[in-house]
DNA sequence: TTGAAAGCGGTACCAA
DNA sequence: TTGGTACCGCTTTCAA
């Protein structure tokens, strides 16, 4: 194991010149910094991360909370997950897991042990109970998503009821007097916290807008097809012509499909609009217009507050939303005049 | 932050003796264990975690490396971490994400700078190229899978091809002269090691048993369930009647719906076999037989054997294999005699 | 621009 | 059964 007195004496320099210049901490002239990388560069020297937490009082590593419920849709959690590691570590820091039954505890023996320098909270639910922990622990934590009480609490989420203003403005642009909204499962209405906010969203500008609006769970737990489909055709009976889908792939596929059997053109007969999904909607049959939930956005700001918690005092806690963005590809009828 | 100074003066005694009473290592008379462990309760101590692994060369934290394909099955993949991350904790350790890009350069790095006590491998590749990074680090490192070359590494996984032999043994033992599987996607055969195993396996035993055998794969990325549906009629118009299944629920799914539409009782006209499945069968529409992949087994055995790398010294390398336990539920004909 | 040295908060050896 | 103390390897203040 390569020491930092080893690159010292290597480099001909003591241990705190080394020190400096690999930190930049200080200036250290330029070629003894070099001689000095060199060093540590065919030494292969790694500062010893125990050493470093103890004497720099900071670890480099952030906490990632991850509950997982039953009902937790494996691949868009996993998109998360990564994109939190990723982004962390384009910053310098590693990713420490923790799961289920080790929530609050968890939470509590890794900040009372100074085992990470902050905690990302992820998969929130309203009443999380991860929010007193986070209220009560020194460390830093930062919520990705929102709980109903968000009282001293740093959160970072895609702004769902912007978003769902933004699908409802699209189609009443276009001329649609009704639309219905294809939601997420039943119970993630109760779990979680975004699906009623797109919700909401959707609602009050329908009511703005004078657009008679309908809507349906898709399945009680998992997704469920054949419920898609009969409020699908149900809709299309009505004479509904927009729909807004808030859910996984597959109910884009099965909508697809049904609009396709009634002979309805995508952008001409009928209008779609995807809402904050979280995966490839060009894996999708035809294109979608998107106000897509990018995980990547949400980890790497959250990333970025973290460690402007860390790097300057009293950041105050704040409700970060972001904005949605709309993707045009033409599923959506163009705005009459 | 509570330190363990702080703890000795509540309890009236050293710092060393309290390190000893809450370690266990040494002795400690049984009413001054308790006096430290109450102070240390009502301290909230916990201890420092950097301080502890610059003194006790232990970081009580395993990395976790998953370098995550696009053709990775997120259900089967969470499934792994999770158990994973259980059984650690149940030890007493962490867990450390590694993704993605960061595979080689993570793990160098973690064991460089004595971040980790071991590295757990997951997703291994038949050409993995952490096979030599895990030779040229001094960190433990044990794979949760079977690379090609597996000269000096320590392995857990499922016995796959036993798992195979099983399959066909009672398939045969009930009579059937052929037989199909239905096997995973086809990426899956060249990027991972297992299906091949299996298919090995099966293949073996269905050759010194005199089964006729016949397999596909199922899709090319993803599954594809009309491919899956037509390889099953296929099956059955020349006369087969039983099937192993290695592969995801919705295949499962579809041969069982064919099953149905044909009129074929399982466990009288036909049999099914899931082999290697490692999500809940019994969400199926009806009870299968099951060789069963266990995560928990799997990952659980693999943290049992990074633990003993560090309580003893000099554990040699070798490769655990999991025997397969055959679950009965009536899919598959009774032997006949 | 550089060096010496005082910690950081534990662990574990050596004494008592 | 307990206490004193020398590290563990690095960061950072204080001096030069």
């Amino acid at each position: 194991m390569t020491t930092i007195h080893e690159v010292a004496a290597a480099a001909g320099v003591s241990i705190s010149t080394v020190s400096y210049a690999l930190s930049g901490k200080r200036p250290v002239s330029e070629k003894t910094r070099r001689r000095i990388e060199d060093a540590a560069q065919t030494l292969g020297y790694q500062p010893d991360a125990g050493a470093r937490m103890l004497a720099g009082r900071r670890t480099h590593i952030f906490a990632l909370t991850e509950p997982l419920r039953a009902d937790t849709h494996a691949p868009t959690h996993m998109a998360f997950v990564l994109a939190t590691a990723v982004a962390a570590r384009r910053r310098g820091y590693d990713i420490l897991l923790l799961t289920d039954e080790q929530t609050s505890d968890g939470m509590n023996r890794v900040a009372a042990s100074n085992l990470v320098d902050a905690i990302l909270v992820l998969d929130v639910a309203p009443d999380d109970e991860r929010v007193d922990i986070a209220r009560s622990v020194r460390t830093p934590t930062i919520f990705i998503g929102l709980p109903d009480d968000q009282r001293d609490l740093t959160c970072v989420d895609l702004d769902f009821e912007a978003a769902g203003h933004l699908a409802i403005d699209r189609l009443a642009d276009a001329g649609h007097a009704a639309a219905h909204l294809l939601g997420q499962t039943e119970v993630s209405y109760r779990k979680s916290n975004f699906p009623r906010r797109l919700l909401r969203g959707v609602e009050e500008r329908a009511a703005d807008r004078d657009v008679v609006l309908t809507w349906t769970a898709t399945g009680a737990a998992a997704t469920d097809p054949a419920l898609v489909r009969r409020s699908a055709e149900a809709a299309l009976d009505d004479g509904i012509r927009a729909f807004v889908v808030h859910a996984v792939d597959d109910v884009h596929d099965v909508l697809l499909e049904v609009l396709d059997e009634r002979g309805l053109a995508l952008g001409v007969d009928a209008s779609v609009i995807s809402a904050a999904a979280s995966f490839d909607t060009s894996v999708l049959a035809a294109p979608i217009d998107t106000i897509p939930l990018v995980p990547q956005q949400s980890c790497e700001l959250a990333v970025d507050i973290a460690v402007r918690h860390l790097d300057e005092t009293n950041v105050p806690p704040e409700i970060h939303l972001i904005a949605p963005e709309y993707h045009g590809a033409g599923s959506v009828r163009p705005p009459r005049d």
